[in-house]
RNA sequence: GGGUCGGUGGCGGAAUGGCAGACGCAGCGGACUUAAAAUCCGCCGAGGCAACUCUUGUGGGUUCGAAUCCCACCCGACCUACCA
């Protein structure tokens, strides 16, 4: 007889042990292979929510798998711990933003510890922290040098009432408003800082064929990248200037009608004449409220405006009419296109609801040539008609022959485009990296000094309700002396997006705080080679599919950069990627305050312990698909721990009273495995009977018990016996009983020659 | 419109070409108990007295044999979307 189950005793307790004889301490052994495993550091919202159990859960019984496996497991944790809402809560109390931050993440801790995760504490990384922002300052600062970074005019939304720029999330409304003021929002253009990733395009699609990721992400990526192959034709407006359109569907210059260009395109105030000048500029001071996100509603009606302008098709030479109209994106391609209505849906919308003419120049894939109902887009049947010197060529390879076409004829070239654009990193906010930038008046951007990095957050920041970042009125940060002359010059008052910093938190890890306190110089090595070496690049990085597009695309950008200049070696920072599915609340729907389903795991791990609800979740069905929460389902793993724990305490209650004492050993040595195998999934319950078992060090060192095959080799085998497919008999035999006699046994049986009478065996399994 | 994933008992789900429904939840019956909880044992897709028959969203196909492979369709979830 002994104690019952008490988790919460018993958790406590070797989480205490395993801290205490540091077990989780990561080890640099080369005579072992390495696994670095990682999941995606959470912000430091303040409660650790269900996701977060169903995040981690899994990956840290990975990891301990791939430890008993016999592998060198590095696991970090850490904070993603720059943004938006530490700045709103300082806004709100008066404080600033790093106390909120910082007492997040110490209630986190003690929330995190209380899943006995094997988590790497020692390498734990905090955005936030100086030592960790001067790191990236320095790539900031890198990029800088080597053209990656660079300046330029790019919209934000403004209010113009609080003087201000806006968040995405500040912009209210389907009229756009100020969230605080409710004054309508403009666009200004403001010099902010960007990456140049669209440089890596190209590559950013190629790689994803050599890294393990879901489909999904890939697909996503793929798309957010937008790859389109076309030419860039140069027509010509009355005045005599070159208006360059982009176009995936060169076979149908032909077809073009008229052209648009975006609102804000360069050539829209010389190409529009004086009896359309005031409709331009009232549509132009409406699109320019609106941004691409809006603009870019699928179901939102086409409109647009007449210039009164016109230019010449190079193609045939015709005076075509040039519009303008929201529908076509100043930022995408040349912000102008040659509008095909016959052959293309949006052109075939917009010229039917103002009455513009359509003509076609491919056939239907029967050959019709008569007037559309629709426009026709089909690329692989049809051939060219109306087209001068193509008529009659096929559509399929078109494209191709009039791009060569084009080129010769000096009319264009082939191009591609892509829809990703560069990473715009600036933002006009306080809780995040400072940009290592001077302004002077008289040697211009000049950036921080390696040496004098980090550019520090003043502690003494004043939050005033206008919204502004408080790096613009606190003077001492803001005013400084030029490196260079030694002038009066301005600090940089711009933070870096938050996923900049988040971009390199995999190898921030790797030796945390490296040269802490130490001046940098521009050939550092941002961190210890001989751990990088060994733990670069990431094994497993799990976290949530909402990431796939932005969080993805720029650590992979960061990588190949870095790769570029010097720092790694290799091409991609994490080789296996695997998304965990969402938990729901018990109803079947996403978890939500106002639908009042939200799931507290702190509540049942109180009632049932750490480790029943990291069996529950790991149970729960495939990880990538997640599901509702059940309460019921949980008391199943809670009774399976009772059980186990009953059968190893030798409760009278679970106690077999036919045990053999001749099969002891064999019993002691299957209570053995069962704990190995339970432990990493419930570390603690496992670890406290390996102890029962009288075992002195962890169940967590220990290897991963091995099967021998031939001790579990079965005496007699049942071989199912079907007719037509159907189950009809059942032949218990020795294993490896030859075919020709199985064969003969099987037709022997009585239910089979029942099933065969008056049949002949046409054909069998010929095993 | 494009992409990805999915559809199997009352429920979560197993089975990836060879005994469909492992395991868990719920339910039913029994043991223990004055009683209940907890625990333990048994039953648990539908029909049929039985032999058997039917059953993995629908319809076809391949195969000795299909939840699994192929074709067409229906339904659902998530992501994305005027990208020229």
């Amino acid at each position: 007889m002994s104690e019952r189950y008490n988790p919460a005793a018993i958790e406590t307790k070797w989480q205490t042990v395993w801290e205490e004889q540091g077990i989780d301490k990561t080890q640099m052994d080369e005579g072992k292979p390495k696994w670095y495993a990682l999941t995606m550091l959470p912000y430091p919202s303040g409660d650790l929510h269900t996701g977060h159990w169903y995040a981690y859960t899994p990956s840290d019984a990975a990891a301990r798998f791939k430890r008993m496996h016999g592998y060198n497991v590095f696991f970090p944790i850490g904070f993603d711990a720059f943004g938006l809402p530490a700045e709103n809560a300082a806004i709100k109390r008066g404080a600033h933003p790093a106390q909120w931050t910082w007492a997040n993440i110490a209630r986190m801790r003690t929330q995190l510890r209380r899943m006995g995760a094997m988590w790497a504490w020692d390498s734990e990384a905090v955005s936030a922290d100086p030592e960790y922002y001067k790191w990236s300052q320095w790539f900031f600062r890198k990029f800088y040098d080597a053209g990656i970074a660079y300046r330029e005019y790019a919209p934000v939304d403004w209010c113009p009432t609080c003087n201000t720029t806006l968040a995405r999330e500040q912009v209210w409304g389907d009229d756009r408003h100020c969230e605080r003021c409710g004054t309508p929002v403009i666009k200004k253009n403001l010099e902010q800082w960007k990456f140049r990733i669209t440089n890596y395009a190209d590559e950013l699609l190629d790689d994803m064929a050599q890294i393990d990721w879901p489909e999904r992400v890939k697909g996503d990526a793929d798309q957010w990248i937008g790859r389109s192959i076309g030419a860039e034709v140069t027509f010509h407006t009355e005045q005599g200037d070159p208006l360059v359109i982009f176009t995936t569907r060169p076979d149908t210059l032909w077809g073009a009608t008229f052209m648009v260009l975006a609102p804000e395109h360069a050539l829209v105030d010389s190409v529009t004449t004086v009896e359309y000048r005031s409709a331009v500029a009232a549509y132009k001071a409406q699109a320019a409220r609106m941004d691409e996100i809006e603009r870019g509603a699928a179901d939102k009606e086409k409109t647009g405006v007449f210039t009164g302008g016109f230019a010449r098709n190079p193609v045939n030479g015709e005076m075509i009419p040039i519009w303008i109209a929201d529908y076509v994106m100043m930022g995408y391609g040349t912000g102008a296109i040659m509008a095909v209505p016959a052959h293309d849906e949006r052109d075939f919308a917009f010229a039917t609801k103002y009455q513009l003419p359509i003509r076609r120049v491919i056939t239907g894939p029967d050959g019709a040539t008569g007037p559309l109902a629709e426009a026709y887009a089909g690329k692989e049947d049809g051939a060219m008609i109306n087209s001068g010197p193509f008529d009659g060529t096929p559509v399929e390879g078109a494209v191709t022959k009039v791009i060569q076409w084009l080129e010769e004829k000096n009319l264009g070239v082939g191009a591609v485009n892509y829809r990703l654009r560069d990473w715009l990193i600036s933002r006009q906010r306080m809780w995040g990296a400072p940009i290592p930038i001077i302004y002077c008046p008289t040697c211009g951007v000049v950036p921080v000094p390696y040496e004098e990095l980090p550019v520090l957050l003043p502690d003494d920041a004043e939050f005033r309700p206008t919204g502004e970042s408080p790096l613009k009125y606190h003077e001492g940060f803001r005013y400084v002396k030029c490196p260079t002359c030694g002038g009066d010059a301005e600090r940089e008052t711009d933070t870096m997006d938050t996923f900049m910093c988040s971009s390199w938190y995999q190898y921030a890890d790797v030796s945390l705080y490296w040269k802490k306190g130490e001046p940098l110089k521009a050939d550092d090595l941002p961190w210890d080679k001989e751990k990088g070496d060994y733990w670069l690049p990431v094994d497993q990085y799990t976290g949530g599919i909402e990431h796939a597009t932005m969080h993805l695309l720029y650590t992979r950008f960061f990588t190949k950069a870095l790769r570029d200049l010097g720092v790694v070696n290799f091409d991609e920072p994490m080789q296996r990627l695997f998304n965990q599915g969402m938990i729901l609340g018990p109803d079947g729907e996403k978890m939500s305050k106002s639908r009042g389903n939200v799931i507290n795991p702190d509540e049942f791990v109180d009632r049932y312990g750490a480790d029943t609800v990291r069996g529950y979740l790991m149970f729960i069905g495939p990880w990538d698909m997640g599901g509702p929460w059940d309460m019921n389902a949980i008391e199943g793993v809670h009774r399976f721990l009772h059980r186990v724990w009953g059968v190893v305490t030798d409760d009278p209650q679970m106690t077999n009273p036919t045990l053999d004492p001749n099969i002891t050993p064999v019993w002691n040595q299957a209570i053995r495995s069962l704990l190995l195998m339970m432990a990493p999934i419930f570390p603690h319950i496992s670890e406290e009977l390996w102890h029962v078992e009288g075992n002195t060090s962890s169940v967590h060192l220990q290897r991963w018990p091995e099967a021998d095959l031939e001790k579990a080799q079965e005496d007699e085998v049942v071989v199912v016996v079907q007719v037509n497919g159907k189950v009809r008999d059942k032949l218990t035999v020795a294993p490896g009983t030859d075919a020709t006699v199985l064969r003969k046994q099987a037709l022997a049986l009585e239910n089979v020659t029942r099933w065969m009478a008056g049949k002949q065996v046409q054909r069998d399994c010929g095993a």
